[in-house]
DNA sequence: CCGTATCCATTCCGATACTG
DNA sequence: CAGTATCGGAATGGATACGG
């Protein structure tokens, strides 16, 4: 018994997605792919992160196709995880997450760290997310249910 | 030893987000709370969490400040969760996951469950969101160090 | 119907030692 | 440097029984 639920069958879009990287590590795995660490040492040094685990979480990260392993830009015989497309469509949840944090998380006056957009030379803070309006025609019969009481300030 | 390792302190706004939100099922718990679920039992049944379970992240999300336990609106004696101004804003990372989910953890044809704003009678997968652009005018030495090494495709 | 309390299996994660 | 192997403690989560 105990055996955890797994929400990889979920209709639900959040709760596949919440089961890849609902997870203490994977997030701030990608986070710092993001910010352009592809070596496991790296990743290591950057969070702190027991070895034995951060093997496991980027196996699993991996193998769900949010990164991929190439072999090393230097000469090291050794391997470089870097985002796939998929792993890098995580940007905006990225993005939202830590403006979330910003606003709420931090006393005023508090320092925290900060991202800049390479594309726009901007901090991501400060970014207009543009989701895909146009993708995913989204033809009849594709929802199993339909939810009207969002509200959206 | 083993202890784990506290994420509150991080001068990453990402991390201390995922410290609160980065658990299997606080942001399930919450994106039933923008579905309008209110009381404890929609909540189970909705999540078919154990209710031990359910208490114990309630409270967590309460005492974040992402929740706030109100009176019943029906005549009885119990309570009902709703979203704070701070749960509330955790709108647009709900929004990014479930794009994320849907555009890359679904097969073709594959259904999903969808769900409408209520304020613009969109689906939320198709939002434009809007990040506070103007807000937090980040005077200098607001940021313990700064990386630019960010791609935004 | 709303929770709390207990018990226990599973999972997570850190420390450490080891290999190439 | 880049992992793997093993261990033990802690946290998670599920089943169930109980009380308001």
């Amino acid at each position: 018994m105990a055996k955890r639920k797994s929400l990889a069958d979920s209709p639900c879009p959040v709760a596949r997605a919440l089961e890849i990287i609902g997870e203490r590590w994977a997030l701030l795995i990608v986070r710092d792919a993001f910010d352009g660490v592809r070596r496991f040492g790296e990743f290591q040094e950057s969070l702190d992160i027991a070895r034995n685990i951060l093997t496991d979480r980027l196996r699993l990260l991996v193998e769900a196709g949010v990164l991929d392993v190439v072999p090393a830009s230097d000469g090291s015989a050794y391997q470089e995880y870097v985002l796939t497309p998929k792993g890098e469509a995580l940007f905006p949840v990225i993005v939202t997450l830590r403006q979330w944090g910003e606003a709420n998380l931090f006393a005023r006056g508090e320092k925290h760290s900060q991202l800049i957009d390479r594309a726009s030379g901007k901090p991501v803070s400060k970014l207009i997310l543009r989701s895909a309006v146009g993708t995913t025609p989204a033809p009849a019969g594709t929802f199993v249910k339909k939810v009207a009481t969002q509200k959206s300030r």
